[in-house]
DNA sequence: CTGAAAGCGCTTACAG
DNA sequence: CTGAAAGCGCTTACAG
């Protein structure tokens, strides 16, 4: 910026302010000459502003974080896309992290936020309460988009999926289109509130048609293809297997369906499968998946556009939260 | 920073000394006494250096940038895991663009990486020169590892599948084990390397077994599922369809395998379908996709490691280039 | 073993 | 409309 500055006969202040007009809320005019030929400088010598200097003298960082849970999962790529779109749009760059659903990483994400400022950062926590929320706002002050409805955060907005009640839909659409009794879950790790959500939905949708649940129809595994295939064989080797099963997600729904049918289980005949989330490979495969559909492109763009709502001052009062509606897609394989 | 040492007695400079000991590499020594008091200092405080203020000042950023062509699609997710993985082990960040395969967005990358310097860059260029590459090498002196044989920078190391010989070698495999003659191929924007590479094995095999290739065998869509739809369809409509099939990409086979069933075909029976890559999903379609399987989860091993070869100073000589060998899998798609 | 001081590249009051 | 100067939070010669 000193050479730019030499090389257009000017002081710095005058190429900063011409650089960043929009920074200086004081609004300084120049003039249109001094303007042009600086302008012409920075292209002559290709300059780019360093935008850490930035970072620690203004205000602003340009850069956003991200927390998925793990970006080998199809269900956040559309997300990561809007939101990386919108940040793109404002010249923002994002950083992602993963947490393979554990808190740990969860913490390590929000530590180095305290290290590398973000202005604002866009969460899918499994474990971080609202108290870790806090904390973070507390220590940087930056804006927090998050997903889940369990977030409750006073200043955090909130997108999440109404998937308590898509849940509790498809297991009655089971028993009473389908006549399943005998229906039996898949699930993560109960410490999910997703999960917690989810079995809850199923459990009550049980308990009011009157059917029951025998604790080994529900198996406890990750959120991995694998899993799913491991739980429909213990399933299926039961003394009276299940003749449905809810799947808490579409990799573990996959699973479960390549598992039976290598066992040679016939799908949706002797085994009826329903997953969760419509990845793009709920209709690769065969028969296609009988899914609840989430909408995680409009969830990228809801929790972006809320993001940068806050970050550019918009937008700074209470936590808004935008449900966004599951739908029941009936395929092939229930 | 200056709390710290306000806090514990001692100066800023003994604080920084105790909180970065790697960077001094005259390696000045420190009490026990005076660290102990320090990092007790730090711990109570929570105090988490600035990383905006360390890389305005020193010489690490402890970011690299990953440019790849999109996240969508699942070839990259090993890559992007293992990469992210390795930068981990070393606390560094990760910033991660999407080109979606456009000149334009690679050069916006390189630009972002003016503005916001990285230690190192790993890169899938598919339009990018070595010119571009040394241009930007010259201007920020980050350390490079790209994917793609095309890649022929001096100084920037290069990991890269042999798809010529894996290409061609299963387009023989189509020709002797399995007798077709009328093959066609799926193929993206003939502008990227990966498929001249791609396009002319198949060429190449096709004349060495005497095989004529009419025009109209070969089809140029983009890397979408949609597109192996479209690209089937018009080629099953041809007057003299091929009997076989390959495609540039896992995504475009299986998009070509969804519509030949849908159009009442039978893979392989009536058209037989080869992909490349070997993502996830190409196991869980029916029939299971044959295919060329590419290691990304490897690749991106390679190419952090060599990354931080580099920006660590273990290793600054001439470009390195690792062949990650593709591999068949004969399956039930041709 | 420790500290005082300069400076990385910017932005922004303050002064004119 | 423009400039001189201070300072963001660090690291690193330099001096002791």
């Amino acid at each position: 910026m000193r050479d730019v500055a030499k090389a257009a006969n000017v002081s710095q202040s005058t190429v900063s302010r011409i650089l960043s007009p929009l920074s200086s809320k004081s609004k300084v005019p120049i003039s249109e000459e001094t303007k042009g030929k600086v302008l012409a400088v920075v292209k002559e010598l290709g300059y780019q502003p360093n935008q850490y200097a930035r970072s620690l003298r203004g205000q602003k960082n340009h850069v956003i974080g991200m927390l998925i849970a793990d970006i080998s999962n199809p269900f956040y790529h559309p997300m990561v896309r809007a939101v990386q779109d919108v940040a793109s749009q404002y010249h923002y760059g994002v950083m992602i992290a993963n947490s393979d659903h554990l808190y740990e990483k969860e913490m390590l994400f929000c530590e180095s936020l305290l290290r590398r400022p973000v202005d604002g950062a866009i969460m899918i926590p499994y474990h971080l309460t609202d108290d870790d929320l806090q904390d973070l706002k507390a220590r940087t002050g930056m804006a927090i988009s998050a997903v889940g409805n369990h977030v409750q955060h006073p200043e955090v907005d909130v997108i999440y999926a109404d998937d308590t009640k898509a849940s509790y839909e498809a297991v009655q659409w089971l028993i009473e289109k389908r006549g399943h009794e005998r229906i039996a879950m898949i699930c993560a790790s109960h410490k999910f509130p997703v999960i917690t959500r989810r079995y809850g939905a199923f459990q009550l949708a049980m308990q009011d048609a009157g059917l029951s649940v025998p604790p080994e129809y529900v198996v406890e595994g990750d959120w991995s293809v694998e899993s799913g295939r491991r739980a429909i064989a213990s399933l299926l080797a039961l003394p009276k297997p299940p003749t449905a099963v809810f799947a808490a997600s579409d990799t573990i729904a996959i699973g479960a369906l390549a598992a039976a049918e290598e066992m040679n289980y016939r799908v949706p005949e002797d085994i009826a499968i329903i997953g969760f989330d419509d990845i793009p490979a709920a209709s690769w495969v065969r028969p296609q998946l009988t899914t609840i559909a989430q909408y995680p492109g409009e969830m990228g763009t809801l929790l972006a556009t809320a993001l940068f709502e806050r970050i550019r001052g918009e937008y700074n009062g209470p936590s808004r939260r935008f449900e966004v509606p599951c739908r029941f897609f009936e395929r092939g394989s229930a």
